[in-house]
DNA sequence: TTGTAAGCGTTATCAA
DNA sequence: TTGATAACGCTTACAA
């Protein structure tokens, strides 16, 4: 692997000549220039990273740890993180958690020795101690949340409007005649299953249908939680006509459940509308009401754009930064 | 952020010796080694990778680079990957080239600046000069390809056995009984195409049925390129009645396109199988007949293997390693 | 316009 | 059992 040093001894200049005249740096004579980087490309010099991100104290790499990417949610968030960090000539560090606590952990003290310069981070399911990430933060690593933040902790964070994408699902749920509108929310630890929570509940009360707690079950998000869940709405004294679900994955699993029991339902159809609008409905021979789009691509965008500017402006006391972006019925 | 030079001082120890307690050097007293533990502990002594890589000219982290995320074959194989990396005490740097060829170039060139200690690559649909990653192998870093692998050139490489699964399902599909069978290829310039066309045409040939070149189209893979096949097929004087696809998904736009065309089969139902068996068919009301169940995760961690074992033997001439993971039909 | 020298954090070699 | 020293490749302030 060739060197500054060696192009150096070559072209009987310093090293720091080379260095220079590689980067444009002003005040270095223009043939010296063209003549280093010729043999700079004849040579296939290739600069040895490890040794600029050492001597710079900075690896201009972003952590990101996600739960799975085999949800095409986070592939998608991903890449959206991805085209912005390159864009800016930074690079990105992925990481799973797999939904477990103490691989997070330990994705959070990779990140620490790989010396990152911010985190952006999505928890898993189980993560209710966050000492692990305000410890990273506190030794100057910005952090920003994705998708899923603290229900407690002031942090930064980019996620979805689910408040009002929950809203306006149940409202026109209600502007098709339905009055009787179930809901199968997600861990009820997490902040999105509240803010879903409420904006189910609001559109409700806002069309003046009362509140019924019985038609809100939780699942834990597994194929058997689900199916849990629709179980039990269905055994209400009376059954819910319309769901919204948590996420898409969800309604899948109640409609496959339906499908299976559907003696139950006294061959009325239930009308779903869930959250995800994923590529893959497409495909579906009897397609859902609509699905809730959100934004995966752009969150992820945002959220690298904001930590770009957290780790640029280190000093700076910058209020946390809450961005929440819209989500849009996508109606089938 | 706390040094090893820091932690030597407040011990009044030297570096080194700091260095070696920390690593369980022999010939290191135990009671300097608990006191150098505990202080570090203490105060959150977190090593830093880039002065290590620097210093130990080896950067512990393997290349990764595949077309995309999105694709679930693809995220399969990266767990498979980073499992058994991780196991092994490597990290993975992974990139996506987006089937873009320059991308895919850039990519390569980070690679060697961050000075992977080995690559596994998934080459985009495109790529037909192979220099940039033969130039990367020539500098000493070893490459193993996966899933797509060079027509020509000698390599290293782990694949599915897509001759075997493509053999297996067409034997199935004559069993039921179907004398004109159809096959949807992707694009020829591929191995992979070449032999799952090869297990299509030599099940027709041992079950003494004549192979018809008119029933063979073939696609790009995207939803164009699919329809345009299967649209091509029908128009045939004798259209198929079972169809082998090169991916479930070109299968999915098949099936969408009959739908949607369905006068043109007078009614007669198409069987399909298709490659990958993806966990959304669950979800699909319709089923296909069969898909042929790959290995992307066994392929990914066989992949690792054998690239640390490259990397562990650095001079050694060893023949290139051609692995093929069997396929299973899976019959809905 | 170019060169000198120091230093980033760690570890290996050798000496004490 | 511990310490001194050098080196890895690169950048940069300062000197020439």
């Amino acid at each position: 692997m060739i060197t500054i040093k060696e192009l150096a001894q070559r072209l009987n200049l310093s090293p720091s000549t080379v260095s220079k005249a590689l980067h444009d740096y002003p005040g270095i004579g223009l043939v010296t220039k063209e003549k280093v980087k010729a043999l700079a490309k004849e040579l296939h010099y290739v600069p040895n990273q490890a040794a600029i991100h050492f001597k710079q104290q900075k690896t201009f790499t972003l952590g990101v740890i996600l739960p799975s990417l085999l949800d095409q949610f986070y592939s998608l968030a991903v890449n959206g993180i991805e085209n912005y960090t390159m864009d800016h000539d930074y690079s990105v560090l992925i990481c799973q958690s797999h939904e477990n606590v103490e691989r997070e952990k330990q994705l959070l003290s990779i990140m620490q020795r790989n010396r990152v310069d911010g985190l952006i981070i999505s928890v898993t399911k189980n993560t209710t101690d966050y000492s692990h990430i305000t410890d990273l933060q506190r030794s100057g690593v910005p952090v920003v949340f994705f998708v899923r933040k603290p229900t407690q902790l002031p942090c930064h964070n980019v996620t979805s409007d689910v408040y009002k994408g929950a809203l306006e699902a149940v409202e026109l749920l209600i502007k098709r005649g339905h009055r009787r509108i179930g809901y199968i929310n997600g861990p009820v630890s997490w902040v999105a299953s509240t803010e879903r929570f409420l904006g189910y509940r609001d559109a409700l009360l806002q069309h003046e249908i009362a509140y019924d707690p019985t038609l809100v079950k939780v699942s834990d998000l597994t194929s058997g939680g689900n199916h849990g869940a629709i179980k039990a709405l269905l055994a209400s004294p009376q059954p819910p006509t319309a769901i919204l679900a948590f996420k898409d994955y969800v309604m899948l699993d109640a409609l496959q459940y339906l499908k299976k029991a559907r003696a139950a339902t006294d061959g009325q159809a239930i009308e779903f509308i869930g959250f995800g609008a994923l590529p893959l409905f497409e495909y579906l021979d009897k397609q859902p009401l609509a699905s809730i789009q959100e934004q995966p691509y752009q969150i992820g965008e945002k959220a690298a754009n904001l930590l770009l500017d957290l780790i640029r402006n280190p000093g700076a006391e910058i209020p946390f930064q809450q961005v929440a972006l819209p989500c849009n019925l996508k109606v089938y």
